[in-house]
DNA sequence: TTCCATTTTTTACATGCGTAAATATCGGGC
DNA sequence: GCCCGATATTTACGCATGTAAAAAATGGAA
């Protein structure tokens, strides 16, 4: 029963009778390769066990079909959803692709860039860790091959295909959805701040001070240890609750991590941030964290487009690789982020 | 400013004025090559701009130094978590490793595996999807090079080296736990059955015959639209709920994700599940979600070791390819599960 | 049957590097 | 200054496939 294994094209050429040369253009295509021919070679390949070698189809082809996929994390179901979108718009495009996860070190990161180089890939997504990326290595890449940045862009690296999230308009638009509604927020940040935090925290400020109010940002200062998000946004709050204060106030978070973390901290001290409570607690966050509608209580946040951000990535990719773009200034490409109006605020 | 790019080995060679088959050596392990030399090459790389073909170093090794991972979700905490563990592990021990994941689409696991076939990968870990699975990938798989199986274990696939966890002991410890603090839990399925999922079914009514009580499961019937864990949690517990059946029962969901849509549909219904409530309603998961302790309330469950899970399998793997194991019965390693009490049971 | 166009085969070279064997070079101890 | 052991270089071949050009085979129309 188990088939005889073939190890090389030249075998498999004499084992079903079909010239290697032929055999290599049906692997490539069978398009390529007359239907009787075809068959014949397929009525072969049920009789005997034989892949072509990955990588010296690779060596040769001026072209490998592969996009290498950089992301800072993934035990973050923001940045999975993201990876979905992308991977399913590679597939759609006949790509390969190679993903590679930084886990927040910068030394992973530039590892990961140098073994993409080192593969010949047609092009790269890569979203950034922020302000510890080694942004050596992002240029490197740049100046090597077809290079896309998604979700964070760091200001010093401007020259570059972009494609993200506006969040100006995102977060000018939760902040002014809670101004009107409620007392004007609060902002919960980061101590470990990333470009989008900055903008986020940017945006927050500027729409306040559009409105007329102060703007306050809070849990910005001090490195905590652990450091994961929903930890710190607990340990905020929790302290700020302990003491009495923003109690009664709306409260802007940074990303849906850190909010999941401050609807825990109010939950821990008896307080239930609503929409409904007119005048009381509000929780808010940023992204469209797949779990917000399970949370109690639902979570009222800002979607960012990350099927839109995917696709659009990728078919940059693409336009770069088929040495469309590149030409003139860099493509930047900002999807609006989208109200989500549950309870919490 | 812009190091000259240098393509081949033969080029750099002539470049700094090394023979290639010492760079050969050098890029494989410095320490193959005397300090002296070493110096000299390095300082030669300082002034160009190379990097080894990827595949074409890969073509002729005897070992290829890659692991092919297959997981079957992305957006999914648990097996990112699993896959961090792994990374880690593999990265510790020198290896490369590329994932796949399968999106729960049996065609892309197989082309996946195909892939890590023609990749001459040293050795494949696999998170199968359940009954989906094509089996004959698998056994292809296993024929072919070291293949380890992880989180879920095929009945059809008995002989295959094996690491997950002991869900009879770990589904049996809250089983007994719950049946200890309150009244005898109700079993929550999901209709999309995977190992798991019946493996736990099995051990809670064991745990509940041994204990004297009668089984109940729910949830198990009939397939609804979307499938998602959370949503199916809600789904049925908010039909239960409504019709005021189960809101003074002890429930246990077949993981934590569908617990947090139980949590949420008791919410819905003004339900608080909670140990402390004596005789109320109570609810408790299965996995340990990254999320649990930051749930309203927070949910008790049973961790999975997915860190020594993932361990394990690396070192299984390291162990079949330094061709010790493979020789009698399959190596089957099942980790305990272990109590996490917070609120909700 | 003959001829033409398409497809396949033959032949040869290319890809970038691993690896082995023989030869050359280096540095140090005597 | 000589000799030895450790390294490095030279030379040559191998890995599994892509690819181009020329020659041969195929198949259908006239």
């Amino acid at each position: 029963m188990p088939k005889p294994r073939i190890k090389t094209m030249e075998d498999l050429s004499v084992a079903i009778g079909v010239s290697r040369p032929t055999l290599s253009r049906f692997f490539q295509d069978p398009a390529l390769v007359k239907a009787k021919t075809v068959a014949r070679i397929e009525a072969g390949l049920e009789r005997v066990e034989y892949v072509p070698n990955f990588f010296a189809t690779r060596l040769n082809r001026k072209t490998t079909g592969i996009i290498g996929v950089i992301i800072p994390y993934l035990n973050d179901l923001f940045f999975t959803k993201l990876l979905q979108s992308v991977e399913s718009a590679a597939m759609e495009a006949g790509l390969t692709v190679i993903t590679q996860c930084s886990h927040s070190d910068p030394a992973i990161e530039a590892r990961a860039a140098e073994t993409f180089m080192s593969m010949n890939v047609d092009g790269a997504l890569v979203a950034p860790l922020g302000e510890h990326s080694d942004q050596g290595v992002q240029m490197r890449l740049k100046s090597r091959l077809p290079f896309v940045m998604m979700d964070s862009r760091p200001k010093t690296l401007l020259d570059v295909d972009f494609v993200g999230t506006n969040h100006a308009q995102s977060t000018g638009l939760i902040t002014e959805y809670l101004c009107r509604v409620g007392p004007p927020p609060v902002f919960l940040a980061m101590p470990r701040v990333n470009f989008n935090a900055l903008e986020r925290e940017a945006a927050y400020i500027a729409e306040m001070e559009r409105m007329g109010f102060e703007p306050e940002v809070i849990g910005g200062g001090q490195v905590r240890e652990g450091g994961y998000f929903e930890e710190h946004g607990e340990a905020v709050l929790d302290e700020a609750f302990g003491q009495g204060r923003l109690t009664e106030r709306s409260i802007l978070c940074v990303n849906d991590r850190v909010a999941i973390g401050a609807i825990r901290a109010a939950a821990r001290h008896g307080l239930v941030p609503g929409r409904a409570a007119k005048g009381g607690l509000r929780i808010a966050g940023h992204d469209d964290y797949p779990l917000c509608p399970y949370l109690n209580p639902a979570l009222t946040t800002v979607a960012q487009n990350t099927d839109a951000i995917g696709k659009k990535a990728v078919s940059l990719i693409l336009q770069l690789i088929s040495g469309e773009g590149g030409g003139g200034a860099p493509e930047v490409t900002l999807f609006d982020g989208s109200l989500r109006l549950r309870e919490s605020a």
